[in-house]
DNA sequence: ACCTGAACACCGTTCAAGT
DNA sequence: ACCTGAACACCGTTCAAGT
């Protein structure tokens, strides 16, 4: 009963830093980040977990190599249209998307900002703000503002998924934050307290969207003369 | 020479939750998150790694009071005007600086939004927004995009000072990306080519503050019936 | 050139034993 | 009640040895 089905020699699936990184998506995405060692990785691969060093330098490396996977997939299929400001929209929400199923692409995308799929996204959203009526000077602003916004709603997605995979998860998640906020002193905690009841019903991908939509009106009235709000001036001091 | 200076019975310094904290805080900042393990923090403490656990029941919950420490200080030194807009720039930068000084801080910050700090810097946003002229339906998207714009940007800081702690790195982090990006193909990628300069000589500070202005313009214009932008109706689709 | 898997150094956490 | 520190299970990484 010892016999195992003797492949011809070679094996069928050379091992490659393509079917090492898309394992390693497959785990993240079904068991989360702690799920991922070498041990597990190479079990699966059917390999010594020494082999996968030899096309992956190191654990940041694979970590970041299936993030970027993930953003670049996102990013070719985004569907760029004409319109700059849908393009900006089309781009944000194709990496909230991508982030929203595999919740750790959240936490690696900012390292490494040199790999081929954050280009692309960074490059997308500074040829939308290019292509809209902003000036020049402003324009590395209102870009880094986009862009830090994106991240910061992947890195909080993350956070929320990190704790266990799955759907129920999440609303278990919202639920427990809720009940917790309702408890508090609404004399100390007015707003948050009023809060409680809109996150349990609250739709992400439209709040997402509606912020971006906020730093886009901003965008366009803060460089138009005939609508300049004085929130761009320094009020007070 | 073995003998050691006797202390009366009793150990001076008795263990308890803020002193764990307080050590944590101080390894966590001279030498980065991978340094603070139970046995340095033991160490440190002069006692037994088991001895933690009796007053903290996690490294989990030790980082989040460790961070929550650091904001909920931050918070207490902010000082609020009277002017709605002045007070959230002055909350959030006071939370940007907290976590520029502390960088470990921004990756923590997400989690376990129930920690006293984290609700005072919720709930100062939050009545900022209620302060301001925003109607009540849009207040939680308001707000949502402020906190996530904030956490977005602390995260960033997070993960560019993970590498390495100092302050030499951090510009060499900077120079290694702007270098890297200067070498791409002009046609593909014009816009973060031209970033690459400016990536050297900007003001961060300065940058967070204009993103929040940006959010903060666009609050007002979107909400005002007379400057409505187009941007809030969906384009295109 | 590429793979194997035991070995090494190190970590978070537990727990019987002490005071 | 609180502290000690050895022990356990597990991890990333290395490397001599194989093909």
């Amino acid at each position: 009963m010892k016999a195992k089905p003797r492949r011809t020699g070679r094996r069928v699936d050379t091992l490659s830093k393509e079917r090492i990184v898309a394992v390693a998506i497959e785990i993240l995405d079904a068991d989360g980040e702690a799920a991922l060692t070498f041990r597990a990785l190479a079990a699966q691969l059917e390999t010594g977990s020494g082999a996968i060093y030899w096309h992956v330098s190191d654990k940041d490396d694979l970590l970041a190599a299936a993030a970027d996977w993930v953003i670049a997939q996102a990013m070719a299929t985004v569907d760029v249209g004409a319109d700059p400001r849908g393009a900006i929209r089309a781009i944000a929400l194709g990496v909230f998307e991508a982030i929203d199923v595999h919740p750790w692409v959240g936490a690696q995308l900012i390292r490494e900002p040199w790999r081929p799929g954050t280009l692309r996204f960074f490059e997308s959203i500074g040829a939308g703000v290019m292509a809209l009526d902003v000036p020049e000077a402003a324009q590395f602003n209102a870009w880094s503002a986009l862009v830090n916004y994106v991240l910061g709603v992947a890195g909080q997605n993350a956070a929320n998924a990190r704790s266990l995979p799955g759907e129920t998860n999440r609303s278990a998640f919202l639920e427990g934050v809720a009940s917790r906020w309702e408890q508090l002193d609404p004399a100390e905690y007015r707003f948050v307290r009023g809060l409680a009841r809109q996150l349990r019903s609250h739709d992400d991908r439209e709040q997402f969207l509606a912020g971006i939509d906020l730093i886009l009106a901003g965008l366009t009235h803060g460089g138009r003369s005939d609508c300049v709000s004085n929130a761009n001036k320094r009020s007070g001091r």
